[in-house]
DNA sequence: ATGTGTGAAGTGCTTCACAGCG
DNA sequence: CGCTGTGAAGCACTTCACACAT
């Protein structure tokens, strides 16, 4: 099966290389992707799914499918497919969800408040507990969702009492590298940015961006092939 | 040279592999980190930089700036390296930032809300130019940054009065397929999603998605692999 | 001397295609 | 027979390393 082969060099750019062993990142993220499937296909009713139709629902590739989860053990019966809710559960250990966890979020204007009371998050094996900032006037104020927005020096208490592991910024871009300096500091080590910085931390932290000028940018460079044709 | 060779399947999957030419979409994306960087650096006062500078200074790779850039033509001074400003204005040109792009939001929720009023939204290319929910307690107001929330019914016309060009998805999951049927029966061609589905569009649309949930999923992932080991 | 532009090599991700199991 | 699991092939993206321009 050859697994451990793999990365020579550590990569430093981006997400770092998965640990241990030769998962990559879009691999994991594909598991999320499925994971959200099953759960369509069991409301849906569906007791057993093979890769085919699995792939074809979702507009997916069957073939990748197998080989993400053949990666991890053999899950899949011959002749038949997938029994939903068991490749659920194994999905949802592979990802390490079984476990709760506490979530952070660093600048309550007005992304970050949308962010403490969006569907998504609050759900589902992570809990926000609470807003940071440095502005006076928000401290102390309370999300329509009822998250607490507190000081920013009380992060490390915070982090350490409430088990924080994971912390999403959502500052100006001039803040930002300051921010996640604090945040590290503070032992978490997992990070979610959404200030539209190129940030650095150092090996062991794992740093995402969602940059939505980026992306409105890229929208816009496609529109500008499609009419320039 | 040898541009025009690639692309056998076009791969329907994820954001449309670019038109007419072989560029891909992580160029496309990282022309935009680029622009970004050279923004900077203009602030910083520099007038030239060599691309080995510009990766130390960003954390990217020097062979792959210059492979990028190298692509659209040949920017560089040999010996000196890249002039700010003119390269500035070549990615503006390349990424087709010239003219402003019209956008609307549907979703009036939270997200929607706070994306409306997003500093690196209604900046440099990009206006908001609405709102759009049919919740009617939402229509008629106003965001706190002034964009207007209209009934989803008026969605075409608008699209067509405000020559729109870009919409963005901040709808529950339920909703969002309808959404983007919608948007693209009114004319719209590019799609920024936030809802968490996997959503199908016709060839022709620029789709692209930000999906916060798989993303902290994802965070989870690192740290249980990181505690693992 | 310095740093671009670029073939060529290297690496990793995706897809094919089929042996083999149920 | 149908569908998984998987070597092998194919393709795409990245990095190297150096000829060449200034």
């Amino acid at each position: 099966m050859k697994r451990g082969t793999g990365g020579r060099r550590p990569k430093r750019d981006g997400a770092a290389r998965a640990r241990s062993a030769g998962i990559s990142d879009l691999t994991a993220q594909r598991l999320s992707i499925y994971l959200r499937c099953l759960d369509d296909l069991q409301k849906a009713g569906l007791e057993t799914i093979s890769s085919q139709a699995l792939a074809d629902r979702f507009h997916l590739n069957s073939a990748q499918i197998r080989k993400d989860l053949a990666y991890f053990g053999e899950f899949g019966v011959r002749g038949v497919g997938y029994v939903v809710a068991d490749l659920k559960r194994q999905l949802v250990q592979i990802l390490g969800l079984t476990r709760n966890r506490r979530v952070v979020i660093v600048g309550a204007g007005n992304l970050g408040m949308a962010l403490a009371d969006y569907g998504g998050f609050n759900r589902e094996g992570f809990s926000i507990v609470a807003l940071f900032d440095n502005d006076p006037r928000k401290v102390g104020v309370v999300s329509r969702g009822g998250v607490p927005v507190m000081d920013i020096g009380r992060l490390p208490a915070v982090a350490k009492s409430e088990k924080v592991s994971i912390a999403v910024v959502a500052v100006p871009a001039g803040a930002a590298q300051k921010v996640l300096d604090l945040v590290v500091e503070a032992g978490i080590r997992a990070v979610l940015n959404f200030a539209p910085v190129r940030l650095a931390a150092r090996a062991g932290i794992t740093l995402k961006a969602v940059d939505l000028k980026i992306q409105l940018e890229n929208l816009a460079f496609h529109l500008a092939r499609a009419e320039g044709s």
